[in-house]
DNA sequence: GCTGGAACTGAAAATCTTTTTCACTAAGGC
DNA sequence: GCCTTAGTGAAAAAGATTTTCAGTTCCAGC
């Protein structure tokens, strides 16, 4: 498993390569993200960075994201109550996993069996699938357990 | 299939059955949405629901949309671009198919396949899965045929 | 059919979120 | 270190959604 501080350099590289500036606020902004337990709003993240950092703008914030998002390092959630929290996303294509109770997100792949569904929907449909957007919610293990407990009494 | 008539009628039901009222302006806003070939914000419904009857408020068409919302016989669209477009639902677990020229949805299911892949999920990561959201986005055979065609010359 | 009262309506104002503008600052290539 | 230019934060603007409120309309009960 990769260390948060690799990543952050590995985010601050990428963000050179494509011709950016790794400036104080850009890195507390991806500091934050990086520790974050679950996904944050722009507004989120920006109280959080501002323990650190009180001069932060919020302007900044959406500013980083989009070069977040640009990238690929981060991505968007969805979710009925709202769609604007941002989540660290390992390269690649990955589906989300989220917890309704404590609100942890996981990402995971390798799962591609759907490939062979989506398959047998363009023959019956004549669509062609280009990208999917798939979240699974539920209860993540630990909060299954306190659940489970709470029932109990 | 069911005629627009049908639905309105039903969707007008089940706000009576929840003791809610059926006025003119929620039967408009209905309307727009049965006639719909694509997703609309509540902005646009608005505007074209005022075709009809000049007077309506946005605030009304929020309002709508919250009703039917919880009635679950109108669905949420998520997008990179956006999640306020709002859908007709047919009752039940559905999946969305998305054409990103055209903007046409279609909504399909009988599809649960997705099951048994569910369960394999819960058996490695310990999440308990309770709900999903699955979109598909390409094209539709109308636009993959329009594409194809331009292609040429 | 009327009527009374609660549900609903639209305008305006309030609130939130996101984007734009602009004068100033600070990365980072040289 | 210096210079250029991308990036910054405050403020204002723009947009989206919610709240408030006085007036209207639906419809259950007569
Ligand atoms: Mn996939
Ligand atoms: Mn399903
Ligand atoms: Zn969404
Ligand atoms: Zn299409």
């Amino acid at each position: 498993m990769e260390t948060k501080g690799a990543r952050l350099e590995e985010w601050s590289q990428r963000i050179a390569e494509h011709g950016g500036r790794v400036t104080r606020p850009r890195r507390v902004v991806m500091q934050v993200l990086l520790e974050a337990e679950t996904p944050l709003s722009p507004q989120e993240i920006c109280t959080r960075a501002r323990r650190r950092y009180p001069s932060l703008g919020l302007v900044t914030v959406y500013r980083t994201l989009d070069v977040l998002e640009t990238l690929a390092v981060v991505r968007r959630v969805h979710r009925e109550d709202g769609c604007h929290a941002y989540l660290p996303a390992t390269p690649g294509h990955h589906h989300l996993l989220l917890c309704r109770r404590c609100g942890r997100a996981m990402e995971f792949s390798g799962w591609d069996a759907l490939d062979g569904l989506i398959a047998e929907l363009e023959a019956a449909t004549g669509y062609r699938v280009e990208e999917h957007l798939l979240q699974l919610i539920g209860l993540c293990p630990r909060c299954y357990a306190q659940l489970k407990e709470g029932e109990r009494g």
